[in-house]
DNA sequence: TTGAAAGCGCTACCAG
DNA sequence: CTGGTAGCGCTTTCAA
């Protein structure tokens, strides 16, 4: 037994294939009695829509790519998950995949999609670097680029406002007294980090404190353990330190207490990207959150306006600013 | 201008479709100088294979659907990327769905998925009441389920042993000095909890505990919270209390400490379930951590010998035993 | 080893 | 409003 096609649900209520399909898909009117019989065999004979099949005729897979940043430990969860519902929304099918870890080779994860004829992909760059064959290699298949990291200008996207940001965070530390900061962990070398120190210096400006230096650091718990070091040796001379990230801020955090460096008293310290899921209230690291809901929803807002449009207009960019999270690294102020 | 089509490459190659189709799938020999032939007029035309088309006339999409539960906060990230790679290893795609949040509305997800006529699916279901409809639904496709909870012996499952994760757990406990413990958070209705609670027993047989009692509380923090009162309130009467997840045990060992109790030396709290992202050292509550890398890859493992088999075979369970991470909230003896 | 041809199940066009 | 029908692009017999 296999399973009955349009063609059996059609003999079954005494219409043509036509009709059937019609009915199906809604589009055009069908006579009441007809539109019911159709109904009725399609559940009694158990009938299944065969997307396959009709996404062959009408050159349309109501399916979307997405392609994720590998090794991003979880803190992506929500912009699945919002990208999923929004998608599932508008009737519409998520197939997943992470970049490869070569360069190059991302191209192949998006050929990959392509051969599987998505109607549209959203695509979260791990670095700015990496997605620009990836992008290209779309060609004309509608493309929003999501996150952190945006390539060039060629297609939508949905990233995070560095300025607004960091005035958040620099405007926190102001009001609780800080008159100089640096930042750990950034380096000026790569675009996206030059932008936030240069975010930062702005931010600095506008709040009257000091930019004394950016010290470049990995990325990681390490990293801010390096750098404590190093300003512990040096002697210390700000009372805000901004890291890349949370682990980086933990790291040093830890270490210039180990040093009798009261954290906040004597030093705040804050990170410009949050790594956690604790809602608790008991928040170690002053960090700012970023928004990965609102950020997938409205992704798949401007592909389905893709779809719809057709794309003429130029590149559209939407920004969001990140949540402030107040953490004990800080003597944040709330208002 | 459109994509090209086999029959274009195979005209440009000067052989039939039906070769060019071989040279592709690599099914039968070709000879040399034809194959040769057909690549390059894959290349110079930019040829691209067409999946839609090729699962119409094939019958197998080459497609494998996971369903997670809804508000997964982020855990289960391994288990995508994991699923995800191992997929992408044996050339399949991944389509991503979240089951409904109505009870019955489980049926949909599977449905559509069905649709989109997937080769397999592997389900990670929320509770064990609620996959029941979605599993029959699957009807003869393979169906795999993965996660804390499975529903019933009728699909190939990879789960985690109860047991092992409980005499793991009470095992610290009882070589950290623990003579009577008590859960909180498992409610004796649930049926996966009752297991659990039922391990507990087991594992505090062995170890030479008293097992006190089972305090039924929410599962979030606010139920650690509430327990931890009506512990203060009656008099404490146990050194170990076990809690359904993290966010209990949070709740529980900062309400204690507030009032004096001493967490770990008086009393000690951990958790049968982890649901942090905190790989740093300084981990303030003793939890199992599931093993979702390599769940996700024996499900997959699983699968794709169900496609081989023909899954004549009875249902396989593949069980796990959780890692323990030993955190400030016990006296670790981490030997 | 190769080619011709018959569909896979559906949608969309074109008549009626 | 409805039915007939021509494909969508590919894989897979069946002959040659």
């Amino acid at each position: 037994m296999t399973q009955p096609t349009l063609a059996d649900v059609a003999t079954a209520a005494g219409v043509s294939v036509a009709t059937a399909s019609r009915v199906l898909s809604g589009a055009r009117f069908v006579s009441d009695d007809k539109a019911k019989a159709v109904r009725k065999a399609i559940t009694s004979l158990g009938y299944r829509h065969n997307a396959v099949a009709s996404a062959l005729r009408s050159q349309r897979t109501e399916t979307v790519g997405l392609i994720l940043p590998r090794y991003s430990t979880g803190f992506l969860s929500a912009l699945i998950e919002s990208v999923s519902d929004a998608l599932d929304d508008a009737g519409l099918s998520l197939v997943l995949r992470y970049s490869s870890d070569g360069e190059a080779h991302d191209a192949d994860t998006v050929e990959a999609l392509l051969a599987r004829r998505v109607d549209g992909m959203i695509i979260c760059p791990p670095s700015e670097e990496v997605s620009r064959d990836a992008i290209a290699a779309a060609g004309r298949v509608p493309v929003v680029q999501v996150g952190r990291f945006i390539f060039g200008n060629s297609t939508d996207s949905v990233g995070l406002d560095d300025h607004r940001a960091t005035d958040l965070l620099v405007g926190s530390l102001a009001a609780s007294g800080a008159r100089s900061l640096l930042s750990v962990g950034l380096s000026a070398d790569v675009p996206a980090d030059a932008r936030r120190i240069g975010a930062l210096r702005a931010s600095c400006a506008v709040n009257g404190l000091t930019f004394v230096d950016a010290i470049e650091a990995d990325a990681v718990l390490a990293g801010g353990v390096a750098a404590a070091n190093r300003l512990v040796d040096t002697g210390l001379e700000v009372d805000a330190v901004v890291c890349a990230n949370d682990d980086v801020a933990h790291g040093l955090t830890t270490v210039l207490r180990l040093n009798s460096v009261d954290v906040p008293g004597q030093v705040q310290v804050a990170s410009l990207l949050d790594v956690s899921f604790d809602d608790g209230d008991s928040r170690a690291i002053t960090t700012l959150r970023h928004p990965w809901e609102a950020m997938g929803q409205e992704a798949v807002r401007l592909l389905l306006d893709a779809f719809g449009g057709g794309g003429t207009a130029g590149a559209r960019r939407v920004t969001f600013a990140p949540q402030l999270l107040l953490g004990a690294s800080t003597r944040g102020v709330t208002d």
